[in-house]
DNA sequence: TCGGATCCTCAGCCAACTCCCAGAATCTGG
DNA sequence: CCAGATTCTGGGAGTTGGCTGAGGATCCGA
């Protein structure tokens, strides 16, 4: 299947860059722009699937940008990254055609999981599945609700991204390191000690009897698969 | 099956993009127009389900335009967008012919509940249903009413139009943001403090019993479903 | 004009959550 | 088998988010 087609316009490098090589990760064809003209000149040639735009930039801002897609006739669903302050008011609305925003500092994986559901929303370009599941487990990203053996699971918010990470790589052994930087708010200071308290939590609250589903790789990170 | 095509004439940009987003996203087929005569040309090629008529406009008004298509023969079922200061007494001729309208400013979902009211009584392309239903929880669009267990729960406005709104997303967790867009008047200025009051004024008039039914989801937003 | 219903704000409370730490447990190389 | 490294776990401090009740403003029908 063809990936997904992301522009993302933000003017700072270090976050545009790391948010590209996010998006990537998670098979999505990126466009990065630092600017609104550059974005939209290209959009005039390609459309993509869904744009991901910086409220804050000098010149065009991000609603403007996406103000003037539209009166372009672009139908293009977008995700808009506020920084703390400009919430709330600024904000109303924009929730009506299936866009979406994001309060910094978020995680990768927000991004990628918001991203996602506008597209499965607006069912433009293709979309990843909401369901994901591992033997008994199954966890649904539209409701929210993560079920082992049938019985719903009640998670925390951090304890419930992290599962949705390991979900979506198992079979794969995931580093603390990158499980932080995914997982974590991207300004996040802490060490990697505090993986091992939600793997820890995770592990209490479904994984208590055999066969377990998290597994511990001494001196690499963690991994979800059935077996052992 | 095929979605209802909704002919939507606004002059303002900025409320046109924002209600044809809101119908778009509740699967119209959405075609709209800056001004009467656009529509009215469009009109004599295609015949929508439905059109929504904003009274306030330059050149050819709402009324002007529903007139002509009524001279020309088209019997489509109209929704007029009025400001508040137009007397009751017009707009109650109107509303005859299966026609309706609204008062600015409302709120998204009532515009939705309007059309598909105007279709439902009309016959007039593909209606949703009028009865939504959770469990022994029902809510009767036609008749205004909701029963828990047989019982009739009396609810105000914004409380009907909350539950509703929760009731189309049963098993999909919605954000305060969402719900403040789609259930409050799209030029309310507060924040989802509000949403947390009603909330709570629903779970005291129909959710006080186990199995609860309306879910808080922690970070994340409120749904609507059975079980836990 | 009056009274009740409704709408909305706000502040205080409480439970849930995040995160850190330190000691216990486990693993691994020598 | 020992020692050092790594991981696990429980406790707890500090913060956040959601719930609730009180109360003021506004609307609306009698």
């Amino acid at each position: 299947m063809p990936a997904a087609t992301v522009f993302l316009v933000d003017d700072e490098d270090h976050l545009r860059s790391m948010l590209e090589a996010a998006l990537s990760y998670h098979d999505f064809d990126v466009r990065s722009f630092d600017n609104g003209r550059d974005a939209l000149d290209e959009m005039r040639r390609v459309t993509p699937d869904l744009a991901v735009l910086d409220v804050m930039m000098p010149d065009l801002d991000g609603f403007e940008v996406c103000r003037r897609m539209r009166t372009e006739g672009l139908k293009v669903p977008v995700v808009f990254l506020t920084a703390k302050d400009n919430t709330e008011d600024v904000i109303r609305g924009l929730t009506l055609g299936g866009d979406d925003y994001l309060v910094k500092p978020f995680s990768l994986e927000e991004l990628v999981a918001r991203i996602n559901a506008v597209l499965r929303r607006t069912g433009a370009g293709i979309a990843t599945d909401a369901v994901l599941r591992c033997e008994d487990l199954i966890l649904d990203d539209d409701a929210h609700m993560v079920t082992k053996d049938g019985e719903e699971i009640t998670l925390s918010p951090t304890e419930y991204n992290l599962l949705r990470f390991l979900m979506q790589n198992q079979g794969r052994v995931l580093s603390k390191a990158q499980i932080l930087d995914h997982v974590w708010d991207f300004d996040f200071g802490g060490d990697g000690g505090i993986v091992e308290t939600y793997i820890g939590y995770l592990r209490r609250k479904l994984d208590r009897d055999e066969p377990k589903l998290i597994h511990t790789v001494r001196g690499v990170g963690y991994t979800l698969r059935r077996q052992r």
